[in-house]
DNA sequence: TCAGTTCCTTGACTAAAGTTAGGAAAAGCG
DNA sequence: CGCTTTTCCTAACTTTAGTCAAGGAACTGA
């Protein structure tokens, strides 16, 4: 169960056991049903989310709609803005399906930080990593069409089509739902060709 | 000329005067030249970049053509991907004008933690930070039309306008130069009404 | 089982961005 | 200074996304 956390942590910085053994002990998994909300819109969140297992999905009510903007699936990592600024939150944070995180507060992480020092470097790259990813993608999203970025998700996640409502991909993909209708049409029938 | 840069980080974390002299000492200040290019596409890249005064810009060349990602001006801290991966770079970083920048590099970065260790905390505070911000913008670009993105950057960082050419901001944006033009009709006959 | 959602698609229409082409003003350079 | 390049705008046309309306399928809960 945890074998897949240390694997992903081991791209950044191999633990040792004793250090393995802190985050076991200090029961940091968390099991979270489907439907459960993390954070809802004007809340506080004191929480940093590492998905071992699962789907998290962020959204925003925008106008009476939901605005989804981020899914985080296994091996994904999710500092929510409310956390990082202490400001209330401008978004949802929802469980899509049965999911397994690690979930690590202000405080256990100062507690974490004092028995085992790697473990802020662990965290800093990892952050650099992510930011820089992140900017990466923001970039290729500002560079693509809809339907090239359709066709990229279908690329890198194909998982998602399954797991998740396609009109929640939609604002995902920063378009509306009849969009992504179509747009699939369009590209089948050029498969189909 | 750094006042700048210690009343930015005292937002994070407020330096005494002896961590402020490391820095100092360190000499990691660099007057770039506009036109200078710090990094091209295929390059490595070993260096972390802040803006203190000037415009860095980043663009990736497609179909030969330059398309604009981000800008960074007064501020504003720019980790490359190239550098955070050691992996060659599919983006060019260049400076848009005369700027003064706080460069560090791996190598550096390491002996400032060691001479300084909370140097690393503040590097992970403004690591998650940024991290999450980006995320924030992210997801307002998503959930905006091209005129409403237009609109926010006028409010935001108005001195853009000035300093940099419109087909740049236009990719910018994530539209064509010519949309840009028909946007800027289209908000300034409104205006006038 | 049935009623009420939610989810997905389609069609007709509107609005806006992409494409292509051209041209004028401004800036940079010999 | 003239020349070239860059920058910016415009226009006509094409393509695609947004909007509004509707209907059917799939799922949900009493």
């Amino acid at each position: 169960m945890e074998s897949e956390l240390f694997d992903f942590i081991a791209g950044y910085m191999p633990l040792t056991e004793p250090e393995k053994q802190v985050i076991v002990d200090m029961a940091l998994f968390k099991r979270v049903d489907k439907g459960t909300f993390l954070v809802r819109e004007g809340e506080l969140s004191n929480a940093y989310y590492f998905v071992v297992r699962g789907c998290l999905r962020t959204y925003y009510m925008i106008d009476g709609e939901e605005k989804t903007t981020a899914f985080y699936t296994e091996l994904q990592n999710l500092a929510p803005l409310s956390t990082v600024n202490k400001t209330p939150s401008d978004q949802y944070i929802v469980c899509v399906e049965d999911s397994l995180l690690l979930v690590s507060t202000l405080d256990t992480e100062q507690l974490v930080f004092e028995r085992f020092p790697r473990f802020e470097t662990l965290c800093r790259l990892l952050s650099e990593n992510l930011l820089a990813q992140n900017q990466a993608s923001f970039d290729q999203f500002k560079n693509s069409s809809p339907e090239q970025r359709y066709l990229r998700l279908l690329d890198t996640r194909p998982d998602l089509m399954q797991r998740v409502p396609l009109h929640q991909l939609a604002s995902y993909l920063g378009i509306k739902a009849e969009s992504l209708s179509r747009i699939r049409r369009r590209v089948q029938q050029k498969a189909r060709t």
